[in-house]
DNA sequence: TTCTAAGCGAGACGGTACGTCGCGTCTTTTG
DNA sequence: CAAAAGACGCGACGTACCGTCTCGCTTAGAA
């Protein structure tokens, strides 16, 4: 006897959606992207799309959680050099259409929808959160001091991705090499200067 | 000759809209914020809304604007002191259920209209940044070394907002009189440390 | 002291929103005409035409009116000829494009407001009744037998009118001269080879 | 494969929005008919009325349609029978609520949309149009001479209609039997007297 | 092989908000 | 007072998208 009786799903569809997805989300942003065209052009019917995901905007979790996930943290030698290159990436990684045009509507849409936010927290926060742990743990392998006390990796996290959404995706003003070795500079220096205060 | 032909605009309607787009987003949100609901319970005619405003977001935008204007700079004596009292504001308005309903929707709209984003950049953003602008004349009145460059001016704003908007609206966990404390500190620490490298 | 205090109205004003009306009737039919560019096009404000008409309908009303007294019964020399001449007229009236828009909303119109109807019966409807009596006085005048008795003034006036109507304005198909002819020699016939039947 | 993809329409629901639009019509007359109204009345979403029909018109064309379908030929030995039968229903066809506010509204609407009064043209006017045909065979089975030639059907057709549509939507006076009766002799005479005429 | 449960495409459907339009009224200033 | 200008209340319009449903057809493993 098996778990799975009848037509089983087609695990290649679920990718040709969320593709199809993250290209509308581009080209037309949150509000103008509709699940039926979201469907025509994934090649498949509207059904299909809620017998996978409860509406639109898991869908679009979904979605957006893949590419957060390009975000890699490479060793550079130092703590410096790991922050900066991982904060790089996420001024690129916000900067782009699709990233731009989901991850405000997604938190802005999780505020009335406890579900939606826990699904967005766990898929795309908390997935990008282990950066934080992992630059820790590299630097300790390197043999340096990581300036930061455990409970301020919240804080930290908070201010590296805070200032780049506020940045890029609010006041959508541009970010260059000055400004993130700036940013860098500043955050080190805080928490290094006040390495035992917390 | 006059400038003023036909009937004036009642400019109590205007204040009347406003309040209620206030409320009703503090009750309801941005997605289940109706513009006829707003018309009603102005006690107003669905069509005067849109004679004053060219949309459900550029209604938000304004009725937002207010709310934000309620941030205040008052002289607490030092600087950590004044950062400290604007943080602490910030957040709590952050916290109030209109603001935490309005305002990633606007940035999130704001997204596809550069019409809209104009107008939520001028009306929201501009008018709070002159805060780092008067914090800057409190410390320099008191004799008070402010670290940072004005260069930093929009870095020192990035990252104030930036975090408690990802700490309160995205990341939605709680923010504590330690964790505003402990921010300042490292804020401060942080520019101070590097304040001639900018 | 007089009886007329204040400014008085533009006596040529009624002219021109009546000529606008007609205008604009003919170019555009009864339900895109709007009182606003009735207004706008005779250089006037929408609030004199609510003063001196009571709303869109009574406006028509009158100016559809004056198109229809157009309609002249001159003494071509026999019954025949004058009938025929009459109903040449009023096919060519309704064949108008003001006339066209107008006669069957104003009619449908009427249904609901008894107050419109009795207008547009007044000014309209009645109007054009006297054809039929003065063409009974021509005939007579010339010592020719007017074949119907009085009491089928109604009815014969329903059979012109109405069958030109439906031709022209309901089934919307061509009336030539050989329809006409056609049409008055069976009118004719039929109430002259029943005479003294009613 | 098949030729129905997809969910079929509800054949029931057509009948039910008919029916309401028909109940609506008497009640209220043409223009306060609502399509909202109309909706909540069969049951129905408001999409589903846009779906099936392009608009108000089009919808209370194939409402009014059915009501024109009761008019009925049935043999009455001659005649002169026979055609005052159908003047006598049709007339009381016209005098009917919903008939009353439906036809010369679609009539003048028409004016305006060509797509509409093809689709007025066929669905009510060529369908009743038929009875003229039908009525010409009946007489001819009976062995009785139709007075009418071929070419004049039309124009029977529209004095017949023409007539009671003045008469009783237009004019607005009441259709007795004395008038039907007359109006019947009158016809039948000027055609019987001018047959070889045309 | 046949049965059966599920996947799937297509599109109807209920619902709700949108933004627009026109009517007729009201409220100003100007003549 | 008339008139011009335009704000205003009202209410219907037709559209768009959401998420659900109901068809007929397909696809496999189970009987």
């Amino acid at each position: 006897m098996s778990l799975t009786r009848g037509r089983p799903r087609d695990p290649a569809t679920d990718e040709a959606i969320l593709g199809a997805a993250r290209q509308l989300l581009a080209e037309r942003g949150w509000s103008e992207l509709t699940m039926a065209d979201v469907a025509a052009r994934a090649g498949v019917a509207k059904t299909t799309l809620y017998r996978r995901w409860h509406g639109k905007a898991e869908l679009v979790v979904d979605a957006t959680a893949a590419v957060f996930d390009r975000l890699t943290l490479d060793d550079h030698g130092s703590l410096a050099a790991d922050v900066e290159a991982v904060v790089r990436q996420l001024a690129a990684l916000l900067a782009q259409p699709d990233t731009h045009a989901a991850l405000l509507a997604l938190a802005a849409e999780s505020g009335r929808d406890p579900a939606l936010h826990e699904r967005f927290r766990t898929t795309v926060i908390e997935r990008q959160f282990c950066l934080v742990r992992r630059g820790r743990e590299n630097a300790t392998a390197r043999g340096e001091a990581f300036p930061v006390s455990p409970t301020d990796d919240d804080m930290i996290f908070d201010m590296v991705v805070g200032t780049m959404v506020q940045r890029i995706l609010i006041h959508r003003r541009p970010v260059d090499d000055a400004y993130i070795t700036r940013f860098v500079a500043v955050l080190l220096a805080g928490f290094g200067a006040t390495a035992g205060t917390a």
